[in-house]
DNA sequence: ACATATTTTGAATACGTATTCATTATAATT
DNA sequence: AATTATAATGAATACGTATTCAAAATATGT
């Protein structure tokens, strides 16, 4: 491998010159500029990050750690995270939450000497909030939050469910199904009660059967159904915590020969780009902002990685939900 | 940041001694390492990876160069890397092709000093190939190859285009359109062939205006119908090159009013998930390997990266494509 | 008890870069 | 011409680790 030295050699010149030149060519003679950047060339020299980032201690990583791609909200997060470091010239070190062990993950990201986290996989309650202070690392959650401390963004989930319940009342359902994941992660658990409120405002009952709070695996929405629909109280609508999930619900339905919505009504959450489909026209929710909740995430990432310690901002920030109604719901029949 | 040799100092040992504990604790005198393990606890020390990269030569990561996620066929196969990566202790540094500035991309990869390149995104004719050989660094194509040359995994894109337009063909279609990406890939060329071998063996003309290489967004796809929609001799069936292409053209056709397949056929091309949901039902070709394409590449840049270079094996794989006959495409009316 | 093998440890060094500091050469000012 | 400021450069060092080598301590065999 060739190194700086190699070039200083082949210029004559000193090792601190050629380092002069990549980083500050106005320090040195013009000539000497051309002759070191001739050597540069002639040996096909490429500068070493990884020797960089020791000395300069930054390495200008950050590690995403992201929901899966199975659901698609985490597709469209991870592209606008990626492109948008490179543009300031950060590069992602990309990793999937690991329900077992994410502990290791974080582990293994801290040792990397990333300059920033930005993740979605945090619990309410999550041992792993108080490491990551320690660490003095700045990081950014998205989407899902530790209960109210950090720097986040995320939908007012609550509120959200609210939205959607209140739609399929409105509709004239009054037995709704809840279909999400764990309610130890903020998402759910705020899906979750905004929906209970939203109930209990009308004067709804909610029969706990109809809540499923599972895991968002196409296996376990599936079953969630079976469960549902061998009710005596069985549900005419599902409100699903998310997109994904709600897919995995439509697909199900409809290959059991239900007609959506004339037999039951779906409503997802998060309008992720296939929703919008012709064939699939699922009423979600979004929220108010002109930028997609990653990109929020990864701008305060930069901001306070840019910054000295002292002057970082705090960002917390809850969106407004919007509801979108398309062709999954529909008046009870 | 606490060092090795902090730790060595409140162990009351020296740093090499600490270094031993980590990497070779059987080399150590058991009391010892548990002076060491102790002083780690007690500081909270993690090992710094950056320094150790620059010692050993090797910095355990890998470069996944891919394909953009708003095509879920990259979606499925980041998802594989990433996880497999990190299985063997690998970290993954996730970009997205750039049109525009690749060979930036390269540069900046091969700054980092990666261990091995998986890439989906070359040209059949790429000055980048060069380079990357240069560079010494080994390097996996998947989905997409250069010329001949290198290792790849890859669909038999030319027999996938031929199943794709047989199929159509035997359903009473003549007037077939060809919608996909530009053709200096390789995954485009050969499906074009394909399409073209196939229409040409069974004496089926192919009109110019039929055939449309454009980008894989969904404004060109769009644009794309609009243009065969106005032909004096329009396609009766859509065969989109990616199953990304074909739901755009299913949407784009649904919106306009017209039933699938009842007033056009469409077949795409990956077998994505979505494309088996019931309310997309899309006819599409997949290929005949228990393993995706993602996890043929990152076993072998493994294999690779672990192995001298002498004794590297080349893989040269081209799959066997297999149609999935779905509910978009149907007899000509 | 002696010689020899083995285990355990630390001092010194290297990886490739950036930075501090001192030195020399040159330009600007009196 | 003498002084002072400025520009350009290199020697030395540091970042945190792993490794080589030699030395010391201990165990083994006779």
């Amino acid at each position: 491998m060739v190194s700086s030295k190699e070039v200083a050699k082949v210029a004559g010149v000193s090792q601190p010159t050629v380092s002069r030149v990549l980083n500050n060519p106005e320090k040195v003679n013009a000539e000497t500029v051309n002759k070191v950047k001739q050597a540069m060339e002639k040996l096909n020299y490429r500068p070493n990050s990884i020797a960089r980032s020791l000395k300069q201690q930054k390495t200008k990583y950050i590690a995403l750690i992201s929901g899966p791609l199975h659901n698609p909200f985490f597709v469209d997060s991870t592209t606008t995270i990626v492109n948008h470091a490179k543009e300031h010239g950060y590069h992602t070190l990309v990793y999937f939450e690991d329900q077992g062990d994410n502990l290791s993950v974080y582990e293994e990201v801290l040792r990397q000497q990333v300059d920033g986290i930005i993740l979605s996989s945090i619990f309410m309650e999550d041992p792993i909030y108080k490491e990551l202070v320690a660490s003095e690392v700045p990081f950014v959650m998205f989407n899902r939050r530790y209960q109210a401390g950090g720097n986040y963004v995320e939908i007012d989930n609550e509120k959200a469910g609210q939205l959607a319940t209140n739609h399929l009342l409105k509709l004239g359902h009054t037995k709704i199904a809840w279909i999400g994941g764990p309610t130890y992660t903020s998402t759910f658990q705020g899906r979750l009660a905004g929906y209970q409120k939203a109930m209990e405002v009308t004067n709804h009952p909610v029969k706990p059967e109809w809540v499923k709070a599972t895991d968002t695996t196409e296996k376990a929405v599936v079953q969630a159904i079976d469960e549902l629909l061998l009710l005596d109280d069985k549900p005419t609508a599902f409100f699903a915590a998310t997109d994904s999930m709600a897919l995995y619900c439509q697909n199900y339905l409809l290959r059991m020969g239900y007609r959506i919505p004339d037999h039951f009504s779906i409503c997802g959450m998060d309008n992720i780009d296939i929703t919008a489909h012709a064939a699939i026209q699922m009423t979600t929710l979004t929220h108010e902002s002109n930028k997609p909740l990653g990109l929020h995430a990864i701008e305060h990432l930069i901001h306070m990685m840019e910054v000295e310690s002292e002057e970082r901002k705090i960002m917390q920030l809850t969106l407004e939900p919007k509801l979108i109604i398309r062709g999954t719901t529909g008046p009870k029949q």
